[in-house]
DNA sequence: AATGAATGAGTGTTCATTCAT
DNA sequence: CATGAATGAACACTCATTCAT
């Protein structure tokens, strides 16, 4: 299925080869693990190539990282339908998240398990991302208390922990359904992976929300 | 600063030092990126006496990973409550769980972030660790349904992956509660955020097990 | 005084470069002493590039016994004049393997001093060309015989053991050769060498052949 | 087979054990292949007493190298007939010798194989023990040539290289006796070795002391 | 547009050697 | 008499990066 080693091809196709390639490599090896050689040999280029075109491997990381995070945004995005219930929002983004993640489980690799955590230059895109969602998720939740006719306003903090403990949730679940997750080798359907998130976490938000709380003495 | 620069020590002893600067610098730099030469120095010994006590770098990480999560473990059990409520346990071992990651967060770093990303002969120690945890969690889920009095059993499928998503969020929340969190610098006690997921969970759980269900339509 | 330091050559030229390089480096400090840094600067080139064209220092090894081991093996094949008497065989395959051993005597110190003394990698190469050598001197011995009406068939072992002494005293003599002989500085020249040779073992050879036993009674 | 762990042994006795050791472990690995650590746990020893005795790697193996001379030459020494015609010494030392290199093997190897390939310092201590001999045979070749009634005195260059021929022979004769010789795994006995490279030997040499010449010619 | 040739700087690892007890 | 603890120096090997064409 690999092109036909076609030479004289337009930058912008050759830089997308070289990103794929990387994005494979880095996925497959870990950021330090792979190889400036090996990426030119997958992406079927010579590496003053890959050097012209992306001058550096710091700055073909953070190409990679930059597509990818820009992919996935955009998967989300488009996911959401917009102008109807919180909750439905919130379904219609995590039904997109685990589509995406499903269908590019090697960027979701690289952004989760590499970018994050190679330190300074890159850990921060891969936060620009996570906060944006985030913040999605702390609106939706905070939607979802207005609707819910929420008496006193909750805790920004709280708020903020529970997006984070949802987002969480969701990449643990993504890695865990592109893993086999359960065993069987079929990796589940992206809905039934939403169906599982959506069902844990909102009854749970909603009595949070309803002024509830858990406490030990119960 | 730091220990006075005392020679001739007894082996047990520099083991440890070398461990705890080996958990320093991989948590600092990851896996690939930290050199023994700076493990050495940051230890305060020669970089020959470091592999005539660890052999090799591969040998000084699983050992690293061995002690961090044997610890981690050891803290959790020994926090969980025998013999109360489902929901007590559970409450118990969270608390046990964010303590311990908030006075070990580099051996927390190294467990979650580097062994976890480095592919096969670490990745599986650490899987070990989560699998001991997520099979914990499971059985509180079960052992919760049974107490609410839950009419038909849950599908093994679903309670893994409500256990997967509980497991992903807790590892979550110890990453923001170490990073400074909300960003006020102070980071929270680990009761809290304990209880923040606590919240979050306990509520959509018990929903779940009456045999509720969240559905796009309602 | 040597090469000019001129950069940018074909790869099959630096290639016999750093071949040549080798052969000079492991002769005078043997296989292990002899480091990969010395053999790239007497080469004129740098060190990964060394690495780059014959992967690492037991590949490089091997390269120089084969490229020394085909090159005498080559000298002698086409120094033996063929289809002459048994003994005018045997004498121009001897002044061909002295004149190629004066000619080359770093080549000649790798093959019998160093690779011979190194263990199952290289042992085994030279081997082959020494067993190769035997089988062309044993051939010679059994021609000899027959030529000389030898009347009983000699046994097989009696002549592999002669074949190795003829071989054993060919190599001491290279060597000997090689490093002054007798200390006046000047080499003998390889007819020289090839007569002593060929006067010490012929008439022996040839009374063995027609039965004469040397014993301790006589 | 190896001797019981047994502290508090003399010093001569210990310094014994550990050349024996070192014997082993140099003819095993090669000189520099060959680690003190090695060395001091085959004899059973800590490293700094092999320090303590011996002083350095390289006196180790000069002290090595002396013992095992001494051992050979005095073998040899002591084998030879006084008294009697040339070519019955000459036969009773050649039996000597492949008697004690057959009994001896791994000393024979560090000799032969190890020291002489170690350049200045070691090599050296060898060419005495190889001079000593060759003048050994050449005084033998010398006093036949007088037996025989020679007319002419021989070339002593000539004289010598028969000798150093004859050596070669025997050196060549003695790894191929101990190194299995024909494959059929039990070795020859010293006596039959010595038979072939005197049968070898003497008829040549005694024409050549007749004034005879092999020539291409004939 | 594309590449074969080349390297500076660093990494993991080993080894001969020495103290302090 | 004997050793556990410790190191300076070196070596094989790799990699990101550049130049000349």
């Amino acid at each position: 299925m690999g092109a036909v080693k076609s030479k004289r091809m337009p930058r912008a196709v050759r830089e997308q080869q070289m990103l794929d390639a990387a994005v494979l490599t880095f996925a497959r090896r870990g950021y330090r693990a792979a190889s400036m050689d090996e990426i030119a040999e997958v992406a079927g280029v010579s590496k003053p190539l890959v050097y012209l075109y992306l001058n550096s491997k710091e700055e073909l990381f953070s190409a990679v990282i930059r597509r990818e995070a820009a992919a996935l945004a955009e998967a989300v995005r488009a996911a959401v339908e917009p102008g109807v219930s919180a909750d439905r929002q919130l379904w219609s983004g995590l039904k997109g998240f685990f589509a995406h993640t499903a269908e590019h489980p090697d960027g979701w690799t690289v952004l989760h398990q590499q970018a994050r955590t190679q330190g300074e230059p890159f850990a921060v895109e891969v936060a620009v991302l996570r906060a944006e969602i985030v913040e999605f998720v702390t609106a939706m939740i905070g939607a979802a208390a207005q609707e819910a006719g929420c008496d006193r306003e909750p805790a920004a903090r709280e708020v903020s922990g529970l997006a984070h403990a949802l987002v969480g949730a969701a990449e643990s679940l993504a890695d865990w359904a592109n893993s086999g997750g359960p065993g069987a080798g079929e990796r589940p359907p992206a809905k039934d992976t939403a169906a599982t998130l959506m069902n844990f976490a909102w009854a749970g938000l909603g009595r949070l929300m309803a002024g509830e709380r858990w406490s030990p003495g119960s």
